[in-house]
DNA sequence: AGAGTTTATTGACATCATGTCACATCGTCA
DNA sequence: TGACGATGTGACATGATGTCAATAAACTCT
C-alpha cells in the first residue's frame, strides 16, 4: 500500500539541509504531519533538481499521498514556493542585520553583514535560485519577490542616508544606487549558488563587499576588516 | 476566411518598437514571410505582456496561421526565444564595445559602454526580461542565456585584467569581481526596464557608472566624463 | 470502547497546452 | 495541364492542472 514512514522514500531522493519538523511537538495532527511532509519533499526536490521540473505529482508520489491531496494544503505550486520563501527569508533578514541595525564602524559592519549574507545563501543556494524562478511564472508570487528585494532597498536607502548626512558616505542619489546593489547581491549569489556544484564562497563575499565598500566608503577602507571571515 | 494583411491584428495587440521586415526584399517566399509574422506576434506580444503568457496558441491567432503551422518554423517557444536573444544580443554587443575593445582613457569609455548599454536595454527591455525569464524555463535555453552573460565575463576579465597590469585598476582578483558586475547590469537592468512602466533611465546609468568607475579606478574619478550623456 | 462528527484522502473529471502526424492545399515549373 | 515540393490543417496522444462528490480515516465525547 504504501511506505512505512511516510518521511523519506527509498529511491534516488537527496535530503536538503533544511528539513522541517512537524509543529508543535506533541500536537502532531494528520494535517500538520501531512502539510510537512509535503514542504520537506518540495526542499529535497529543489535541493536537487530546478523549479521548472517540480510538478504537483512528483511531489506527492514522493510523499506517499495521492495527488490531490496536495491541493488540501497549498492552493498551487505557488503558494508553496511562497511559505519556502518566508522560511529562507527569515534567516536571510536575521544574518544581514548587522549593517542595516547596527551600531559601530560601517565598514566593519558591512563586511559583517555581506558575509552573513554569503554564508547562508551559500547554504540555501538553492532554494533561493527555486524561489526567484517560481517568481517568473506567477504573477502573485512575482509580487511576492519583488516586496522581499524591496525591502532592502528601504533598509539599505535608509542606512546609506542616515551615513550621507554623517559625511561617511558621498552625498549620490541612494535609490537608484541601492536598488542597483541589490540586484547585484540576489543574482550574483543566485547564479553563484543557486545550483550545483556551487562557486566558493569566500571570493563571492571578496567581490560583493570589495564593491560596496568601494562604492559607499571609498577604497581606501579595503583592507580594514578583511579579517572576519565566513564564520560558522 | 482570413484577414487580408496577415501581419497586423485588428484587436488590442500594440506593436512593438522592434519589428522584422522579411529578408531579402524581393525574393519574399511565404515561408518567410510566415516565419517573421510569427516573430513579429512574438515581439508584439512580449513588448506587453509577460513570457509566462506567451503560449503557441496566442502567437498563431496573431498570425492568422494555425497552431500547428507554427512547428515548421520553431521547435517550441524557447526556440523562438533563442532567435530574440540573437537579435537583442547583436544590438547590446554593439552598443557595448567601447569599453571593451576601445582605446583612449578608461573612465570615459566605460562611461560610455555604460550609457550605450542602458540607452538599448531601455529600448528593448521587456524582450530582455522575456528572454531572461524564458531561460528558467527551459533546460536548453538557460544554456544560451549562460553563454550571453559568459561573453561579458570574459570580455570584461581580459579588460580588467589589462588595466591592472597598467596599473590602472588594483590588483584584485578580476573573476569573481567582473561576475558579480555583469549580474549587476543584467539584472539592475532587466528589473529597473523589464516591464511597464519603465524607470527611467538616466538615474539607472549614473548609479551603474558610480559602481563600476568607483570599484575598478577609484571614486576620484567620478566627476570625470559624467558629461557625454545618452546620446542618440 | 463505540457512535457520531469532523477532517483528510481519493478517483474521476474537465480543461488546457504541447508536439506530432497523415492528409489537404497551394503554387510553381515542366 | 499535371505533378511535385513546400505550406498549412485538423485530429490525436500526452501530461499537467485544479475541482468535486464520494469515501475513508481520525478525532471527540460519553
Amino acid at each position: 500500500m504504501m511506505s512505512i514512514n511516510s518521511d523519506s522514500m527509498l529511491d534516488h531522493a537527496p535530503s536538503s539541509p533544511l528539513r522541517l519538523r512537524p509543529q508543535a511537538a506533541l500536537k502532531i495532527d494528520k494535517s500538520e504531519r501531512t502539510r510537512v511532509a509535503i514542504l520537506n519533499a518540495a526542499l529535497d526536490f529543489i535541493w536537487s533538481r530546478p523549479f521548472r521540473d517540480m510538478t504537483v505529482r512528483s511531489l506527492m508520489t514522493a510523499t506517499g499521498v495521492g495527488r490531490s491531496a496536495f491541493y488540501q494544503y497549498f492552493t498551487d505550486r505557488h503558494d508553496l514556493m511562497q511559505t519556502m520563501l518566508r522560511i529562507v527569508q527569515k534567516e536571510i533578514f536575521e544574518g544581514v542585520s548587522p549593517w542595516l541595525v547596527g551600531v559601530g564602524d560601517p565598514v566593519v559592519l558591512l563586511h559583517q553583514t555581506l558575509g552573513g549574507l554569503v554564508r547562508i545563501c551559500y547554504e540555501r543556494g538553492p532554494f533561493i535560485r527555486a524561489i526567484s524562478d517560481a517568481s517568473r511564472t506567477d504573477k502573485r508570487f512575482e509580487e511576492d519577490w519583488r516586496q522581499f528585494l524591496e525591502g532592502f532597498d528601504e533598509a539599505g536607502f535608509a542606512r546609506i542616508e542616515a551615513d550621507q548626512r554623517q559625511g561617511l558616505i558621498p552625498d549620490f542619489d541612494a535609490r537608484p544606487v541601492v536598488f542597483a546593489l541589490n540586484r547585484l547581491n540576489a543574482y550574483t549569489i543566485i547564479e553563484a549558488f543557486g545550483q550545483h556544484p556551487r562557486r566558493e564562497p569566500e571570493p563571492v563575499w571578496e567581490a560583493l563587499a570589495r564593491i560596496w565598500v568601494s562604492t559607499l566608503y571609498g577604497a581606501e577602507w579595503l583592507g580594514k576588516e578583511s579579517s572576519s571571515l565566513i564564520r560558522k
